[in-house]
Order: structure tokens, then sequence, then C-alpha cells
DNA sequence: ACTTGTCCTGTCATGCCGTCAGCTTACCGA
DNA sequence: TCGGTAAGCTGACGGCATGACAGGACAAGT
């Protein structure tokens, strides 16, 4: 695929070198959880894994680096994301069934890499087209998914023509992953996840489909 | 209000100091849209300025303290958002002429303030509470607004009861604030503002009403 | 001009960044 | 077994940002 893993000066890592680039994007990603995206250093994470700021930069150019690196990593897992659309029916009970598969499954994988996400969602948001191509990819696996499903709809007359399927499954995907990173701050605020998943499920079908489930 | 300004070691700024205290804030807002957060330096800020990072110093603690300063004031004039829901009409034409001024004043105030809201937005995501604070006060301006439309037509029967007035507003809001986030994201990526903003507001006049819209 | 309080900056110690030369370690063929 | 070679790591260094302080510049009133 992308051929043999390379350190910044152009040499072949072999079995220790991995393992050491592992430790230092293991490392990261859990300084990320702990602390604010911009106080994260290279010398606490080196630090952290036992080794020299030094040896950060034979495999990654910046902190930003390695951000990418384990970002792709996650991007790979999200793309089965699909999964929870495709080959799914949007008709009668089965699309209430639907949403709400969506619904959790998107939750739950934006809670297991929430510190990686809120920073793709920053690079994304701040124009940079490798945190955005990123982003899209994680997002388009299910936004594909669903723009098609809306598009079938409205080739069986179910759905007005209208809408414009691409815009409606965007929206509906931007708003899932903006409620996941902050799914704290709307317990704190009072919202419990209890209520939360069903009113997002319901939005999600009444987007889709124009009509109210039928549970 | 908050009494006068000070500076970090007490003293009272007075119209001269105000000037540059503004000047550097004015600054670092513009910084802050043109490079990313974490490259953002004091002695950039000071230079642009035209003055030295030891004056920064003197008025403000760092950079995300300074941050927090611009976005307080930003949320003043976000309270101002309320308007846009506040003592308007859900029921026949009218909720779809709501939903589309609803979507267009947030995306209008979004992309005004795009820069800070990015940096507001990662702060509240990290767990800031200074900055969860102020993405709640501008988010709740409008939340709270719609969460009262919501019982008022559960109020009147035109709403299931089972919806979480809450939760259902705080969703829309929050899908607002994400695709508002991520306008270049959808434009680069196909999907024109024309066609984003009626979505969006069929989506809010959905989720509010739980209806179709009348145009 | 002098005083007073406000305002700004030169300077300095500290600490992180990013690079390099050079040392150690692992692998491999003879 | 023994070099030879490439991989792997680090100490050390110049450069820059940080944050604190003391002292100089400035405006306003007397």
């Amino acid at each position: 695929m992308t051929g043999q893993v390379r350190t910044v000066d152009g040499r072949v890592a072999g079995r220790r070198g991995q393992a050491t680039r592992q430790k230092l994007l293991d490392c990261l990603a859990e300084m990320l959880s702990s602390s604010p995206y911009r106080d994260v250093k290279v010398i606490d994470v080196a630090r952290k894994a036992g080794t020299s700021p030094a040896t950060f930069y034979q495999y990654f150019p910046d902190v930003e680096g390695a951000v990418l690196e384990i970002a792709e990593e996650m991007a790979k897992e999200g793309a089965g994301l699909t999964e929870l659309v495709s080959g799914r029916s949007w008709v009668g009970k089965a699309a209430w069934q639907t949403s709400e598969d969506l619904v959790d499954g998107f939750l739950d994988f934006w809670r297991r890499h929430d510190a990686i996400l809120r920073v793709v969602d920053l690079g994304a948001a701040e124009g940079d087209k490798r945190f955005y191509k990123i982003r899209m990819k994680i997002l388009n696996s299910v936004t594909n998914s669903l723009t098609d499903a809306v598009k079938e709809l409205q080739a069986k007359g179910k759905v007005d023509k209208e809408v414009s399927a691409a815009a409606m499954a965007g929206s509906l995907v931007a708003m899932l992953a903006s409620v996941a990173g902050h799914q704290k701050g709307f317990t704190t605020w009072g919202v419990k996840q209890a209520e939360l998943k069903p009113n997002l499920a319901l939005l999600v079908h009444l987007g889709i489909t124009g009509k109210k489930p039928v549970r």
C-alpha cells in the first residue's frame, strides 16, 4: 500500500523503530486526552514515552504530523461506520431501528476517539486540507450512504424532489458529529444521554424520510 | 458592570491603556483568523500591534486569557440571537419564515465570528469550564427560546409529549453551530450555500413542529 | 518647569524547539 | 567468529517564546 514506514531522514524503520514510533503515537494520544491541544509539547510526549525529543523528530516532522498519523489510523476504523447505514431499510419500523443504530454507533465512535476528533475538527475548521480530508473520510462514509438513501426515497416518490440529498445528509451528519463532540456538555447542562439519543434518532428519521417514525 | 478594566498587576487602566489593550485584542482576533490557534504566539500579536510582548503581559495572563476576553465580548452580541426565535410564530407559513430567519441569522453570526468560535468550541470540547460557559451563553439564548417553542406546541397538543424539548432544541442548535463552523467545508465538497440553507431550515422546522413546512 | 501616576519597553532567566554529529545496537554475509 | 553496514538513539547547541521586573517615557494638572 504505502510502502514501508520511513523516518524523516529517509531510513526504513525496522522492528524496534516501529515499536518506539508506535509508543510515541500512543503517548501523544494519551496526552491529547488529558491536556489542551495547545499545551501538548514534544518534550512531554518524549518523556512519557521514555525517550528523548530528538527521537520524536526522527519519526515525525512535528506534533501536528504525528496527530495526522493517529487521525489517519482512526479514519480507517471510521470507514466502517458505513455499515450503520448501507443496506439498511428506511421504510416503516425498520427505519426507526436504522436511525437508532446509526445514532448509537456514531456517538459510540465519537466517544472512543473524542480527543483526536477534537483536533481533527479544529484543523478542518481552520482550513487545513489534510485534516479536512480525514474528517471527510470519516463523515463521508456515512454521508454518502445517507445521500443514497434519500435519493432512493426520492426516486420512489416518498420524499420531495426539492430536498437536496447531499445537503440533508451532510447536515444530519454534522449534527451527529457536533452533538457527539459535546456529549459531556449536554449532560452537565441537564440533558440526559437517555433522552438525547432518541431525539437525535427522531431528527435523523425526520430528515431522511420526511415523516414521523413508526415505532 | 464589571468595574474598571485592570492590568494584571492591579493598576487601573486609563484611556491610553485601554486603547492599546483593545488594539492587542483586535490584533489577536486577526491572527486567529489567519493562522492556526496552536501557532498564535504572544510575540506575533505584540509585533502586529506595534508594541512589545511585555505590554501584552501587562493586560493578559496569556493568550488564552486574551481569547476569553474576546469571546466574552462576542457572547454579549450573541445573546441577541434570541431575537431570531422569541416572539416568533411556529404555526403555518410563518413557521417556515421563522426557520429560515433562524438559519440565516445563525450562519451569519457564525461567519462573522468563525475564528474565535472555533477556539471557544475547542476549549469547551476539552472541558474548560470558562469556554464552556461562554459557548452556553451564546447557544442557550437560542436553545432556550426553541425549547419554549417546543413546549408550547406540546401544550397545544401539536407535538408528541415524548419529545424532550431540551434535547431537541439542543440538537438542532448543535447542528446549526456545527454546519456553520464548517461552511467552507460544505462548499468545497460541492454543497452550495443556496441549497444548504433551505435544508437546514427544513430540518429545524421538522424538528420543532414535527411536520413538513407549508411554504 | 515640576510632580504624579499611568504606560511602555529593555533586559534577563528559564524552558521548549528543532537539528546535528556521533555513539550504540541489531542484522547479515563471509 | 568477525567485521561491515544500516538502524536507532541521544547529548548538546543556537534560536526563539515566555514571563517577570525595574526603570524610562509620557500626559495632565499645578
